[in-house]
DNA sequence: CATCCACAGGAAGGACGGGGGT
DNA sequence: ACCCCCGTCCTTCCTGTGGATG
C-alpha cells in the first residue's frame, strides 16, 4: 500500500499546495481589495466596541472577491474580538445550498448552540420556534454576531428570511447582529420589500471586476503557495490573467485556468507549466462547460440541437424552417411528440443564450426574415448527443432534400 | 416604390406539478 | 388532507419587419 502512494506522490512534481487554487481558499493577502477591506472593516468596527454595525449589501460579478473578502474580514473580526475580549461571532451561509427560511434560521442557530442534544433538527419545528431559539442562543453570547448570506438572491423566501433576520435587533437586549448580503445580481433588491431593502442596504459595497494586471498579482500570490519554485514559466500567469480579463475580470476563472493548465502539465509528465498548457486548458474548460450543458439539456432541446448539427452539414446559412423540418423527422423517428415551430423558435433562442449555438436574425429580402443558425462545436456536441439513450437512433438518417418545392 | 416572404417575437391562456399555508 | 398559488412548458393567435424583387 505504502508503495502505491509513494509512486503517485513521487509523480507530484508541480504542486505544493493545490488547495490555494480552489475558489473556497481564503488567502492571507487579497491584492487590490484593500479599499473594500478597509471599508467593510470600518463598517463592522463598531462590533468590537459592542455596538451594532450597519447591515451591508455587497454587489459584484462572479470572481471579484466578494466571498473571500467577507470571510477574511470575518476571521480578522473574530480574532480581534478575542484579543479585545469582546464576544464576536461570524456566521457564513451560502444561500445556494441553504435556501429556505427554515434552514437558514436553523443553520444560524446551530452555529451558536454547541451542545448536540439541544441542536435544532433539519426539519419538524415551526419556523417561529426556531427563531425564538435563535434569539435565545444569540442573546446568551451577549456579543455581536455578523451573519453573511452569500448568493442571497438564491434564497427561495428571500423577503421573509431577510425581514426576520433584520429585525432580530429589536428582539435582542444584550446581543447585537449585523447582516451582510452578497449578490451578483444588482436587480435582486428590486424584488425586495421596501422595509427589507432599506434595512439591508444601510451600506452598499460594490466590487468591480479585476483588470488583467490585478489578476496577475492575484495569480502570482496564489502561485507562490500552490506551486513548487520555478515550475511556472513567466508568461503563463499574464496569459491566464489576460484570458480571464477578456470575460469580465473573473478571478475564479483565472485560477481555474492556471490550475487546469498545471494539471495538464502534470499529467503529461512535464516539469514546467507553459503557455501551451494554458491554451489546452482554455479549450478543455470551455469544452467541459459545453458538454455539461448539453448533457443536462431537456430532450426537446437535445433534438433541436441535433437537428441544427445535421442541418449545418447540409445547408449553408441554416435557417429556422430547415431546423424545424429536420427536427420533425427526428421526433418521428424517435417516437417523440412534435412541438410547434413557435416553441422551437424559443428553444433555439435558449440554446443561443447558453452559447452553444449562434442564431442571428437576417433578412433575405423577398425570401423572408429568419435566423441563421450555427452550432459552435458540432463534432464534440454530436458525440455527446449520440451517447444519449433518449435520443432517436440516427443510423442512416439523412434529411429529406427539400429543394424549396411548393 | 410597394410588395411580400418567412419568419421573429409578443400576448394570452391551458395543462401540469410542486410547495406552502391552513 | 386539501386547496391555492406560482412557475414551467407549451399552444394558439397574432402583429411586425428588413430588404430583394418586380
Amino acid at each position: 500500500m505504502k508503495d502505491i502512494f509513494h509512486g503517485i506522490l513521487a509523480g507530484d512534481t508541480i504542486f505544493k499546495n493545490k488547495e490555494a487554487l480552489r475558489p473556497s481558499y481564503v488567502p492571507e493577502i487579497l491584492p487590490h481589495r484593500e479599499k473594500q477591506i478597509k471599508e467593510l472593516a470600518s463598517i463592522l468596527a463598531p462590533a468590537l466596541r459592542g455596538e451594532t454595525p450597519s447591515n451591508v449589501f455587497i454587489y459584484g460579478k462572479t470572481g471579484t472577491g466578494k466571498t473571500a473578502v467577507s470571510k477574511y474580514i470575518g476571521k480578522q473580526l473574530v480574532e480581534k474580538g478575542k484579543e479585545m475580549n469582546v464576544n464576536t461571532n461570524f456566521v457564513y451561509i451560502n444561500c445556494e445550498i441553504v435556501d429556505t427560511h427554515y434552514r437558514v434560521l436553523q443553520n444560524v442557530a446551530n452555529h451558536f448552540i454547541k451542545v448536540w442534544e439541544n441542536r435544532i433538527p433539519f426539519t419538524g419545528w415551526p419556523t417561529d420556534e426556531v427563531y425564538t431559539r435563535l434569539i435565545d442562543a444569540i442573546e446568551k453570547t451577549a456579543g455581536v454576531a455578523v451573519i453573511v448570506l452569500d448568493e442571497v438572491d438564491k434564497l427561495k423566501e428571500g423577503n421573509d428570511v431577510l425581514y426576520n433576520l433584520s429585525r432580530m435587533n429589536y428582539d435582542l437586549k444584550k446581543a447585537r447582529t449585523s447582516i451582510i448580503g452578497i449578490s451578483n445580481d444588482l436587480k435582486f433588491t428590486e424584488f425586495l420589500d421596501p422595509r427589507v431593502k432599506s434595512s439591508l442596504g444601510e451600506e452598499n459595497l460594490v466590487f468591480p471586476p479585476y483588470s488583467a494586471d490585478e489578476l496577475c498579482d492575484i495569480l502570482g500570490e496564489r502561485a507562490k503557495i500552490a506551486f513548487k519554485d520555478s515550475v511556472i514559466e513567466e508568461n503563463v500567469i499574464p496569459l491566464c490573467a489576460a484570458l480571464a480579463a477578456q470575460e469580465h475580470g473573473d478571478a475564479r476563472r483565472a485560477l481555474d485556468l492556471l490550475r487546469v493548465a498545471a494539471e495538464i502539465a502534470e499529467r503529461m509528465k512535464e516539469e514546467r507549466v507553459t503557455e501551451k498548457h494554458v491554451r489546452v486548458a482554455e479549450n478543455k474548460i470551455e469544452l467541459d462547460r459545453v458538454t455539461e450543458i448539453v448533457r443536462t439539456l431537456p430532450i426537446q432541446s437535445k433534438i433541436v440541437l441535433m437537428a441544427s448539427i445535421i442541418g449545418g452539414e447540409k445547408y449553408e446559412g441554416l435557417r429556422t424552417g430547415e431546423v424545424y423540418a429536420i427536427y420533425k423527422d427526428l421526433c418521428r423517428k424517435g417516437g417523440i411528440n412534435i412541438l410547434t415551430q413557435r416553441r422551437i423558435a424559443d428553444i433555439i433562442s435558449e440554446l443561443d443564450m447558453l452559447g452553444i449555438i449562434n442564431a442571428r436574425v437576417v433578412s433575405k429580402g423577398r425570401y423572408g426574415r429568419t435566423r441563421e443558425i450555427e452550432v459552435s462545436a458540432p463534432l464534440k456536441i454530436r458525440q455527446v448527443l449520440e451517447k444519449d439513450e433518449s435520443m432517436p437512433d440516427l443510423k442512416d438518417y439523412s434529411p429529406a432534400l427539400q429543394s424549396k418545392l411548393i
